[in-house]
DNA sequence: AATCCAATTGTAAGCGCTTTCATTAAATAT
DNA sequence: ATATTTAATGAAAGCGCTTACAATTGGATT
């Protein structure tokens, strides 16, 4: 492997001005910058980030931890990151954390190892508590899509309440009043907010809530067909029914066809997040845009910003969802 | 930030021994062990990874390189990579290279100069013969989804044609006779393959591959629409389409239906790649299961047999395809 | 021509670890 | 008890870079 010192040998000068010349730092005259740009060419000269980043103990790494590298969710996060990141020269290390607080405990340990700049986490096992205390520590963070209120500065995440607002009170808008409820697991809080802006928009509109309504699923498609089952099963009526996610609400179209019953014609559907797939659904999925890309982005900016100083980027801490109008709902017959 | 001179000193040892009980090398009694342990914990020690690689010459860390972070096959293969690296203790540092020949090559170089200890690479713009160079100079990498035979120990791939011949052979297998073919785009490898896979079994059953019931679209869900209606709009009769990927199909699906065509009554469809939502689709579509996931593991595999010399992993070089069998198939009436 | 200042460049001290080699301690053999 | 191995440790030389700080250079100033 060729080294600086070799370059600064064959172009004649000192290594601390081929450093100078890599990094672009201080004042060196062109006459020799040329020198040096010629040497590093002959020789094949290739930097060594890693005795860089030893040297000036900064990595140009982010590290980032997500619960799980599959599914679309994440990698169009981490697209809206990279994108921004890569633009600045930044890279990033990632890490997985299947929502297991041991494991996100060692992951993040790992990337602080590792020396990262700073990290972007999408975690969900571990506590408020820890990452008030890394940050308190000086760790620089952001934690997305998850609020936490003495940190509030590092966090970046969607207005959930709202976005369960927006699906049903779309619903009502266009006339339903027996609205039905497939929930997520009620345990994380995407779950329990968009419940709660649900509620809060009949709520709003007189209508009372009916928990005999409302099936806890756990974000996956089977338990969106089986939540329409139950449903039914319980012999409330309803015309419309807003579902956790959009993977809930596939399933639950799918529930309700193997009933005879048509979407949107019998019963509406809504989702949440907007996946990709959304619109490739027949009819075409009403349901709320989750701008997880834009999150994605925003993270990077806060990095940018606050870790790095470079310029001021356009930023804001919670994003906010808007509805999505295709085919699956209608007023009621 | 506490270094292992001072957890040496606190400990009353040198600084080696702590080093080695931090990566268990060497001989150190356990009382010592347990000392040095005490220390760390004490001082709350971290240990700096990256002054470790520069010492060591080894980061352990495996730089990936994939076209784009969104959408839903990139994350199912860095996955199954992902996994498999964790339990041995290496990162992954990931880059985008967008099909771009500059940006790739950027990403490549970036990543070397990061001295990641492998590279796995899933390039679409450099030439083959940047790849074969890299090889020779002693670059440890692993290309995925492409094969070159140059270096063929260092590819892991689909057998696409495979898979094209055998959606086609299904279809056929039923009864069909009248397919149609909606490929991809034919200037990428897969989209080539696939489709001569698709003739291959139109052959094999004596049957005349016809150029007008084939369509040239992009992967895309839209081109799967344009699709049909480009073909229906030609006039000749098929009973089937078999389409390049599944979000080609989807779209197929979509525009067939809009044509006032059941699926799979008047016409089946069968698509290829087997994403997640090809099973929410109603009915569900009947494809050729691309196991993403299981090419990422290979990767890891290869990398941790190849380059850290950790036993032997299951590995293969080609993987293949096979049959998903869902609703969208049927025999022709 | 002497003086001063800013622009360039060089010197050298680390950054925090790993690892070879030498040394010492402990264990086993004679 | 002594010689011989073997286990456990320490000393110290890097790994390849960055970055104060010092030194030099080359005008511009008076």
């Amino acid at each position: 492997m060729v080294t600086i010192k070799q370059v600064s040998e064959k172009a004649g000068v000192s290594s601390a001005t081929v450093s100078r010349v890599i990094n672009d730092t201080g004042t060196v005259k062109e006459k020799t910058r040329k020198l040096v740009v010629a040497a590093m060419e002959e020789l094949g000269y290739r930097h060594n980030v890693v005795a860089a980043s030893l040297a000036s103990n900064k990595t140009n790494t982010i590290g980032y931890v997500v619960p799980e590298l599959h599914g679309s969710f994440f990698g169009a996060m981490m697209g809206g990151t990279e994108q921004a990141l890569r633009e600045a020269r930044k890279h990033m290390l990632i890490a997985t954390g299947h929502s297991d607080e041991t494991i996100e405990k060692t992951q993040i340990e790992a990337l602080l190892s590792r020396r990262c700049d700073a990290l972007i986490l999408h975690v969900e096992a571990v506590s408020d508590d820890y990452l008030i205390n890394l940050v308190q520590q000086g760790v620089k963070l952001v934690v997305v899509n998850r609020y936490i209120s003495d940190i509030d500065d590092n966090c970046i995440s969607l207005d959930n309440v709202k976005g369960g607002y927006l699906a049903a009170r779309h619903l009502l808008d266009i006339g339903h009043t027996e609205i039905a409820y497939l929930a997520g697991s009620l345990f994380k809080a995407d779950g329990i907010n968009r419940l709660v802006g649900h509620k809060q928009a009949l709520k709003d509109a007189d209508i009372n809530y009916d928990d005999s309504l409302m099936y806890e699923g756990n974000f996956q498609a089977k338990s969106g067909a089986e939540g329409i089952r139950a449903l039914v099963a319980r012999g409330k009526p309803f015309s419309a029914v807003a579902c956790a996610n959009d993977e809930m609400a596939s399933g639950a179209m799918n529930a309700l066809r193997e009933m005879g019953k048509r979407v949107p014609e019998d019963v509406s559907v809504i989702g949440f997040d907007n996946i990709d797939f959304a619109s490739y659904l027949t009819p075409g999925l009403t349901t709320i845009d989750y701008p997880v890309k834009q999150i994605g982005t925003m993270a990077a900016h806060w990095v940018l910003d606050r870790v790095y100083g470079k310029g001021s980027h356009e930023f804001t801490h919670v994003v906010d969802p808007r509805l999505i109008l295709r085919g699956t709902t209608s007023s009621p017959e």
